[in-house]
DNA sequence: CATCAAGCTTAACTTTTGTTATGACAAAAA
DNA sequence: TTTTTGTCATAACAAAAGTTAAGCTTGATG
């Protein structure tokens, strides 16, 4: 059931068949499918329990009076949402689904007994948090500093290499479900520049992309023409390794 | 000692004089001072406790190979540095100072202390790390969707509420120490183009920057022009408050 | 006080990105 | 099947933002 969170926290750390039964239990409580391109939480929502998602893309979002939207984050299998958010009065944004999502409801007081209990338990999910803090803040590195090119390419490279990171990649390919308005929606540019953009990584052979399936051809290659740099993950050792194929 | 961080927390919760004398006493272990311009964290660098700023302005920021530099949070006095990072093996980013900036290390034992002890201090922590969060969303919006005009306004609206909500703003005045290079660093825009930005907000009458002093003239107007929506501090009643001036 | 350096301001010009529009295609609905 | 709708692709043009360069202020320093 939580394979996927499992898989990545073992990233951080390995976890004994006690912590990994802890939280397949958790995530069998109680579990809601929501269909594609709906909404999970809405913007002024009270917070509730912690969502794991099981399967499926989701985004959190924030929509502007006029209508512009930012997706602000991507959530995807193994991913938890919002740990701690419950000590807020009111959700500051909204979360929808890309795809179909299944999500597993953990209550409160079930997160707690898994972040008070086994040590090792507490800092992975202690470490989800932070990753998901480093990637908020290396978005806004993107969107700041990097051209429309490395922009592009730069989102390209984390979702693969997170997809991965829980086993959802096959070779050079990974499933990519998200419209070209989604993706101009995420990095700051307007569909037809994210069209332009795609065509150029296309031509120059770093990228094929056609329906949902994205296969990034030189992984290696790609990281270094728009800066890449998969520290912000901190995936432990595949952290490294990647490291050293840049060279 | 801890006087700007327990103002900020009382907007979330009513603290005890015992909550009080804990972070205060916290606040005295260990402080620091750091001349203006001058790095307090190195990316690469083992995350050590937590750095509570007592005096200043710091920033976060990460420098791409090839120079460009995107400011991804600023530290404002009483503010907390990374709370858990310490389970982390490496920061993946750096934080220098804006201005001279006293600091308080507070130890990790001492901050565990802090967070497993009374409920209610424990719980105004977490939101602080909360709205840390919730700030670094809304940069990833402003960035991402805002016109140059916006994102800078946007920018000193968040500064002058936040420094108002620790008592360092005079009526409609505060200091703002940051050159203009650095506000581009912040928002994503060149140098040139935040000068021809700055010009027009003074040129409408919203704002007035000379030297170090902002004044925002009529916050609420500066609020709806660029769409400053303060619910995302999450500073409860003084939060609402601003929303309903804007009416 | 004079000098210097950093930061600010402005202009002219270039590049990037956005906008509008249109057609092709494909998947979903009637 | 036909129709509709959403998505992708491309072009032509417009607007926003970047670059380079120069002169100006101001505050720090000798």
């Amino acid at each position: 059931m939580a394979e996927f969170l499992i898989r990545k926290l073992e990233h951080f750390t390995s976890l004994s068949s006690e912590d990994k039964l802890a939280l397949d239990q958790a995530a069998r409580q109680r579990t809601r499918r929501i269909r594609s391109r709906d909404d999970i939480v809405h913007e002024g929502d009270m917070p509730q329990g912690v969502n794991l998602i099981l399967d499926g893309w989701a985004c959190r979002y924030k929509t502007l009076e006029d209508g512009r939207r930012q997706i602000i984050a991507y959530l995807l299998p193994g991913d938890l949402c919002d740990q701690t958010v419950s000590v807020l009065r009111e959700m500051d944004h909204s979360i929808g689904t890309v795809t179909a999502v299944t999500l597993a409801e953990i209550p409160t007081e079930t997160m707690r007994q898994l972040t008070a209990g086994q040590a090792r338990l507490s800092q992975a999910l202690a470490w989800e948090s932070l990753v998901t803090a480093a990637i908020q803040r290396e978005w806004t590195v993107n969107i700041g500093q990097r051209t429309a090119f490395e922009r592009l390419g730069h989102l390209l490279c984390e979702l693969f290499v997170r997809l991965r990171a829980v086993g959802l990649t096959q070779g050079t390919t990974c499933d990519l479900p998200l419209t070209q308005a989604e993706i101009a929606d995420t990095i700051g540019l307007s569909v037809v520049h994210v069209n332009r953009t795609l065509q150029e990584l296309r031509s120059v052979g770093l990228i094929s992309l056609r329906g949902r399936e994205l296969t990034i051809h030189r992984l290696e290659a790609l990281q270094r023409a728009v800066q890449f740099n998969p520290n912000y993950l901190h995936l432990g050792r595949e952290g490294r390794h990647l490291d050293s194929n840049e060279a």
